[in-house]
RNA sequence: GCGAGAGUGGCGGAACUGGCAGACGCGCCAGACUAAGGAUCUGGUGACCAAUAUUGGUUGUGUGGGUUCAAGUCCCACCUCCCGCACCA
């Protein structure tokens, strides 16, 4: 027999799954579908990297599966190809980004091929081609003439190495997500979609989704609901007011002093009234100064001005409270003003002890001496006036009524969640299909006129004055307005990334559609999505944006159903064989490319899936590959003599396989494999290595096609019926008993399966080991577990 | 600080609703085949202590307590690591 040599087999397989249109889903098909997603890679120039293996490769067994279960498996691919790379590239080396595109894609392809990923090959989507972009850019229109897309000024984080804006989701702790450099506050005018009308049901529709724990635990932190109250507070000067927005009205007996943001407009309104104006306007130019990465670095000293001559009266109990400027109080939430209740909020307490404010307590139950005392669960109000000897929940309850009655206040629901920055300055991405017309104002493009391609420029470096580079293509730019016909100009800023990622799933569901982003029935056939697997690193981007997007979809009737994924599953990542990250220049991992080169497709698919639990983090190691290099060629080596396996091994093996895929469990399923074929090489029969083969075949599938062929099977192993176990054959006829004296192991002993208390306790106490300690003794008890174990409990 | 995980041999990692800890793989040790083995095959392999050499015992899942006939698994307290959010009132 020939050695096992990958490269002689697995391009063979490739061509022969593509001349059979194995992977193409069925429009028409009658069988049940099943829609197995991965996130699309963004197609960048150094190819494949180990990040995506992984993911493609756990969900491709799980695709392949599917089809053999007799499942219509819908398993696309496509490219996220807009965005900041290929525009640095095609700036660098000179080449129209379209071009870079073009290239990387094909480059991917290969890759991906090479693997023997299950991808139907017809529906490929490109987020850069104006096919596609058309109803990226349709779906902006309809947001804009539902208003949820808008224009507006506002301080924005601005990325000064990317030379754009930046979503809050693309900030981490106040740096840049791609570059990492530091991020600046930046007032501009910028699209925004609004996301925040969505908050409420993006938290309650994830009881719709069958989603991790830790994704719904971080959308939920991300959206960040909370309930309080806003309250007025008249001010001592010109009958001004200040609201402020709390979760704690419980509380208000316990202010002491109110402060403001730095770029709060009260200290405006109340300009001239402040005696230390200067003193106030210097603080909040130098607040306005520091980006936000330098605020949250220098968070722990709490800084601050009075302002002088400015007071508030808080309404329950007419004290005059001050007020302060303080950058520890954002504008960006509530109402950029709060009321500061020190003996019960850390960061007041901090702000009071700095500066020698009063603090009172209001709830009974810490020692407000040492810390603030914010626990909401137990605890008596004190000082407090009318909300004496309540508890904290009934207190607020209390004065929330109040509050209302008076018309001072009343009960708000707030979310951290802000509107999405929807513009970027940069060429390489969706053009905004806006014109501006001096007369008309903002005017939306007809859909007729769409896609609104890019043009093609010369130049595409961003500018540090914040425009476009398409601001500079005059004949571009300029173009009669739509609605009146004067000379108008167009938006030149486009979308950014997320955009064309947002609804990607629904496209491919209907890929070539020029009438509409895809047909009703396409989208009632495979939406939504059966199962999701992607990276923890989207949940509070795309995910989230592509929910909300799926959203207002179901809101104008282009699709049926409220969520798009019915099921969402995470991969750990691989790190380096050092544990680090894996990069180039550390040499800690590996290329798949070199990989398929020395060990061939299937050992690198097996291994990634073998390495440890797909849904967490592990390392990446050479010796693994070795190991399951070493098992495919025993495979390989594998031949028939005239005995059969053991039936029950057999089935328990189709079992445990079965379940481990659905658990996305490959590295026992893979396990379980090994000692079944362990066994099959002591003998087996023909017909158990066809069972073997179709068992392996989602996570080795070229060998075994191979295999299948060389043994004379019909077909093709990828088209093969999935492997039925019958339930009665998974158990033994008789089982090992553990026998334990006084709960410690002593013996085993063998018993017929499901035999009575009685029988199993007999045959433990006869053991000859346990004989000899019983010397003669009874045991004063004995717990039997039926086919598991005996616990004999003796005296002394 | 808040939220969500994790801690098991020399290593990667198994272990269902509490029921024989260490599956499977790597490595290592011994043997076989060899001119040779960094190839292949067979067997062994948590630690420690005994020994009639077949086994017997003790101990062992981050730390300290607890519940139970029985705990990696449940409860309480703590330590360490990773991830997400973080002055969000």
């Amino acid at each position: 027999m020939e050695r096992y040599e990958p490269k002689n087999i697995e391009q063979k397989w490739q061509q022969k799954w593509l001349e059979n249109k194995c992977f193409q889903a069925g429009d028409a098909s009658e069988k049940e579908p099943f829609y197995a997603l991965v996130e699309f890679p963004y197609p960048s120039g150094v190819g494949l990297h180990i990040g995506h293996p992984r993911p493609y490769t756990g969900m491709d067994v799980l695709a392949r599966t599917r089809r053999m279960q007799g499942y219509n498996v819908l398993f696309p691919i496509g490219w996220d190809a807009f965005g900041l790379p290929a525009e640095n590239y095609a700036i660098k080396n000179n080449i129209h980004p379209a071009e870079v595109v073009r290239r990387n894609v094909e480059h991917f392809r290969g890759q991906i091929r090479r693997l023997g990923f299950s991808f139907d090959d017809t529906r490929e989507v490109n987020t850069t081609d104006p096919d596609y972009y058309k109803w990226t850019q349709w779906v902006f229109l309809k947001m804009v003439e539902h208003g949820l897309a808008y224009k507006a000024n506002m301080p924005v984080n601005w990325c000064p190495s990317c030379k754009c804006v930046l979503a809050n989701e693309e900030v981490v702790g106040g740096q840049c997500e791609r570059c990492e450099s530091p991020a600046e506050h930046r007032d501009k005018s910028q699209w925004m979609l609004r996301i925040t009308q969505y908050a409420q049901r993006l938290i309650d529709d994830l009881d719709l989704c069958d989603f991790p724990s830790r994704v719904i635990a971080q959308q939920r932190n991300w959206i960040g609901r909370s309930e309080g109250a806003e309250v007025t507070f008249q001010l001592t000067v010109d009958s001004g007011e200040l609201t402020v927005y709390t979760t704690r009205p419980d509380t208000l007996f316990g202010a002491t002093y109110m402060v403001i943001s730095p770029e709060h407009p009260l200290i405006e309104t109340v300009k001239s009234k402040i005696k230390n104006y200067g003193e106030a306007d210097d603080y909040r130019r130098a607040a306005a100064r520091k980006s936000d990465f330098e605020r949250t670095e220098l968070a722990k000293e709490k800084t601050g001005v009075r302002l002088d001559g400015v007071t508030a009266i808080n309404p329950v109990n007419d004290q005059e409270l001050p007020i302060y400027v303080s950058d520890y109080v954002l504008m960006s939430y509530g109402t950029g003003a709060i009321m500061a209740v020190p003996g019960h909020d850390i960061r007041d307490w901090e702000f009071a002890k700095t500066f020698g404010l009063p603090i009172v307590e209001v709830v009974a139950g810490g020692n407000i001496e040492k810390e603030a005392y914010t626990d909401t669960e137990t605890g008596t109000m004190v000082n407090s006036g009318f909300l004496n000897g309540l508890e904290v929940a009934d207190a607020k309850k209390a004065i929330t009524g109040w509050l209302a009655e008076k018309g001072l206040g009343e009960p708000k629901v707030r979310y951290k969640l802000r509107d999405w920055v929807f513009a970027r300055q940069r060429y390489w991405g969706e053009p905004i299909p806006i014109v501006h017309c001096p007369v008309c104002g903002m005017v939306p493009l007809p859909e007729d006129q769409l896609p609104l391609k890019l043009p093609d420029v010369q130049n595409y470096k961003p500018t540090d004055t914040g425009e476009s580079p398409l601001a500079a293509i005059t004949e571009w730019v300029n173009t009669p307005c739509p609605q009146c016909g004067a000379p108008a100009k167009r938006e030149t800023d486009t979308m950014p990334q997320w955009a064309g990622s947002s609804w990607y799933f629904l496209r491919y569901t209907d890929p070539c559609n020029g009438q509409e982003l895809a047909s009703k029935d396409a989208l009632r056939r495979w939406m939504p999505v059966d199962w999701y697997n992607g990276g923890m690193e989207h949940t509070t981007l795309h995910l989230l944006y592509s929910r909300f997007w799926h959203k207002f979809l179901f809101d104008i009737g282009v699709v049926d159903h409220p969520e798009p994924y019915k099921k969402r599953t995470s991969h750990g990542f691989i790190l380096g064989s050092d544990g680090t990250k894996i990069s180039k220049t550390k040499n800690n991992g590996m290329d798949p490319d070199d990989v398929v080169k020395t060990y061939g497709a299937d050992t690198l698919r097996l291994t990634i899936l073998f390495i440890g639990d797909f849904e967490k983090g592990c390392q990446w190691s050479e010796q693994t590959l070795k190991g399951c290099r070493r098992f495919l060629e025993r495979v390989h080596a594998l031949a028939c003599n005239g005995t059969t396996v053991d039936e029950v091994k057999l089935h328990q093996t189709i079992k445990k396989v079965t379940e481990d895929i659905e658990g996305l469990k490959f590295n026992t399923a893979i396990a379980a494999m090994m000692s079944l074929l362990s066994l099959m090489e002591k003998g087996c029969a023909k017909s158990d290595v066809n069972i073997f083969l179709r068992l392996l075949s989602p996570f080795a599938p070229h060998i075994c096609e191979e295999l299948w062929e060389r043994q004379g099977e019909k077909g093709l192993c990828c088209q093969a019926e999935w492997p039925q176990y019958d339930p009665a054959k998974t158990v033994e006829e008789s089982v090992e008993l553990a026998v334990q004296v006084n709960g410690k192991l002593r013996a085993t002993v063998t018993v017929p399966r499901g035999c009575d208390n009685q029988t199993a306790a007999a045959a433990a106490l006869a053991a000859e080991r346990i004989q000899a300690i019983a010397e003669g003794r009874e045991p004063v008890k004995t717990i039997v577990v039926p086919d598991k174990l005996v616990n004999l409990i003796f005296k002394g």
